[in-house]
RNA sequence: GAUCCUGUAGCUCAGCUGGUAGAGCAUAUCACUUUUAAUGAUAGGGUCCUGGGUUCGAGCCCCAGCGGGAUCACCA
């Protein structure tokens, strides 16, 4: 060992030991052995000249997963990422380098990054400061070594951040059995960047999330309609029945809600004269959180005028079908233990046939007494505050709804429970309405659009009554919207799609949490570790200042605490170095330490 | 909101009938110029989620609380 590395191995081991005295004694971050070394080595590379965070740009050639997949020897490449799986032996070394799109191994070898006499870089640069997780740039050529692992030999090399916090060790063998898996939903959630970084299909899931709406939004574009921006902060929340997040507008003083859907925005752009237009949108319910909800979620709506929800099938199926093509290229797609096919066309069923078809009872025409015999003779649980619209969802809910797994179109839902949809063209008692459901789940809701005024005014004032019995769910009307249907709103078709949802579908995920990069949770606690002492040591250290020293005995009775709550607090305390133990012949004498 | 499971080293997890807190990886030191879960040797590392209680003695038993997960309920 040179006396320079020498050197620097007996600064570090001082400076890590008084880093964590004084950590103790001012007690503000707890930091592990790992974090202090690490610190340490931070603090080195700068007095060896070498900026451990530098401004300037590196300019990379190459990406990993491009550089793999059409590997040639001799190239001049350079490449940025995170080092990982480092495997030092001796003068010559193989890592791997992590970047945007994947793995490549490097290999440094002492006498090719320090040509001269100085192996400073090598010796103690790369083996002793750099660590697993931090940024550098390498400069080399590729090469495949003699088991035939495509790598770079690197000529130079720079570090470009370094990490202070040790990522977790993932290690995976050569049959692809993964090791010390990062696995904790906690922490991968409320942690996601350490979760993307060591959980390669993390990543992957939110590249697929990010082509779905890509894929999406080309089909829209094509097509020539126009994505919009609504307000997401509105004075009444409409277009959906859910309960609001409700904040409040300093300036104007009155309470905002934030959206629970934009419908009711994207019909005023259709009575502007747009004749497409759509949003990817989040909305916001301030309901329960589950495998499928979360506070935030995203929809994307779209409507079009002089369409109706015949066509608007038709195009919901292409555009699936389009965006599942366009990410797996192919319809069929693995989801648990089924396999679901978005091949055109998707089944289609109305409501009443499909509750003829699981219960047997035919139910066009019933009234509502009728209706809440057919649920009691279902075993379904109704309230006195569900009318009749609320009522046959709950048959479909109850009863149907599980068991389309395909992707199926239920049609013509009763007028009671869709306010914003036009009245059948055919059967006054239904609506021209669709939802898709897939996996047993609803995923796109669509209808014919209700643009007569009177009747969209007569409806709402139906919600309200509903309202007034006791669902608190029933929607506000919103005034300037039947305005703006009373200056005329073109026929027109309206589809809602629910993107996690869809996302979750398509990569094969049965958890929002896993769709969503940072999914709703209860806050942190950073609780601020100070040197407060509690009551019981408070009284130990009072009793004990006195006399300086005591016997442990007397100290104890003095004190007057129980066994347990004594042996806390003289622990603690000893840690803390306040109190010393003494043991003498005879007897156990604690000291002060403290000022 | 209800029930069940869970919280131990940086990470993944053991921990017996209640009796001195363990392993692998990671870290540190040494060796090693084609390794890939690199290897070999040595060493250090803990608020056993928090607070009470029982006990001579609690990671373990009891009570209360906190975090997370699963199932159910709620939910267009």
């Amino acid at each position: 060992m040179s006396l320079v590395s020498l050197f620097f191995v007996v600064v570090r081991e001082i400076l890590v030991i008084l880093c964590r005295k004084s950590t103790i004694a001012n007690m503000s971050i707890h930091r592990s052995e790992q974090e202090l070394v690490r610190i340490q080595a931070l603090e080195q590379l700068r007095n060896m000249g070498i900026e451990p965070f530098p401004a300037a740009e590196f300019k990379a050639t190459h990406k990993a997963k491009d550089l793999l997949k059409d590997f040639k020897d001799e190239q001049e490449v350079v490449l940025a990422g995170r080092l990982m799986s480092v495997r030092v032996m001796g003068k010559a070394s193989f890592a791997e380098l992590l970047d945007s799109s994947g793995r490549m191994q490097i290999y440094i070898n002492r006498d090719e990054i320090c040509p001269g006499e100085d192996k400073e870089l090598y010796n103690t640069v790369f083996k002793k400061l750099l660590d697993f997780g931090d940024f550098i740039g390498v400069e080399g050529t590729t090469f495949t070594t003699k088991t035939g692992e495509p790598s770079i030999l690197v000529k130079k090399l720079s570090v470009l951040g370094k990490s202070i916090r040790p990522l977790p060790v993932v290690k995976t063998d050569d049959q692809g059995k993964v090791y010390d898996k990062f696995s904790d939903p906690e922490l991968r959630y409320r942690m996601r960047y350490v979760d993307l970084i060591v959980n390669e299909h993390v990543k992957s899931t939110f590249i697929a999330r990010s082509k779905v709406m890509q894929s999406m939004r080309n089909f829209f574009n094509e097509q020539e309609y126009l994505e919009v921006e609504t307000p997401i902060l509105q004075p009444i929340p409409g277009g959906a029945s859910a309960r609001p997040f409700i904040t409040h507008h300093n300036a104007l003083d009155v309470p905002l809600y934030l959206r629970i859907a934009n419908e009711l925005y994207l019909k005023r752009l259709l009575v502007g004269g747009f004749e497409g237009v759509y949003e990817f949108a989040k909305d916001f319910r301030n309901e329960g959180m589950d495998r499928t909800h979360n506070p935030e979620f995203t929809v994307m709506e779209i409507y079009v005028a002089y369409k109706d929800y015949n066509w608007m099938m038709d195009f919901t199926e292409e555009m699936i079908e389009r965006v599942c093509m366009e990410l797996h290229g192919q319809t069929k797609v693995k989801v648990g233990e089924k396999e679901i096919n978005f091949q055109r066309p998707f089944k289609r069923i109305t409501m009443i046939d499909s509750i003829k078809e699981f219960t047997g009872f035919d139910i066009s025409g019933m009234n509502e007494e009728q209706l809440r015999e057919v649920c009691k003779s279902l075993n379904i649980e109704v309230e006195p505050s569900m009318g009749k619209g609320k009522l046959i969802d709950e048959i479909f809910g109850e009863k149907c709804e599980g068991n389309y797994i395909q992707p199926t179109f239920i049609t013509d839902y009763p007028k009671e429970m869709s306010p914003l949809c036009k009245e059948h063209r055919t059967n006054p008692e239904l609506t021209e309405r669709f939802e898709l459901m897939v996996n047993g789940k609803e995923l796109a809701n669509a209808y014919s659009e209700l643009n007569d005024p009177l009747d969209q005014r007569a409806r709402f004032e139906e919600q309200l009554k509903l309202n007034e019995r006791g669902d608190d769910e029933a929607m506000f009307i919103d005034q300037d919207f039947i305005r703006a249907l009373e200056y005329g709103m073109p026929p027109a078709s309206g589809m809602g799609i629910g993107i996690d949802r869809l996302v979750m579908l398509l990569t094969n995920n049965d958890s929002i949490q896993e769709v969503l990069f940072f999914p709703q949770m209860r806050p942190e606690k950073f609780g601020e570790k100070k040197v407060e002492l509690n009551e019981n040591e408070q009284l130990i250290v009072n009793t004990l200042k006195k006399e300086g020293t005591m016997m442990l005995n007397e100290l104890k009775d003095a004190c007057g605490l129980s066994n347990k709550q004594w042996d806390k607090g003289i622990k603690a305390l000893g840690k803390l170095g306040l109190t010393q133990v003494e043991k003498t012949e005879d007897a156990l004498l604690v000291h002060y330490k403290g000022e």
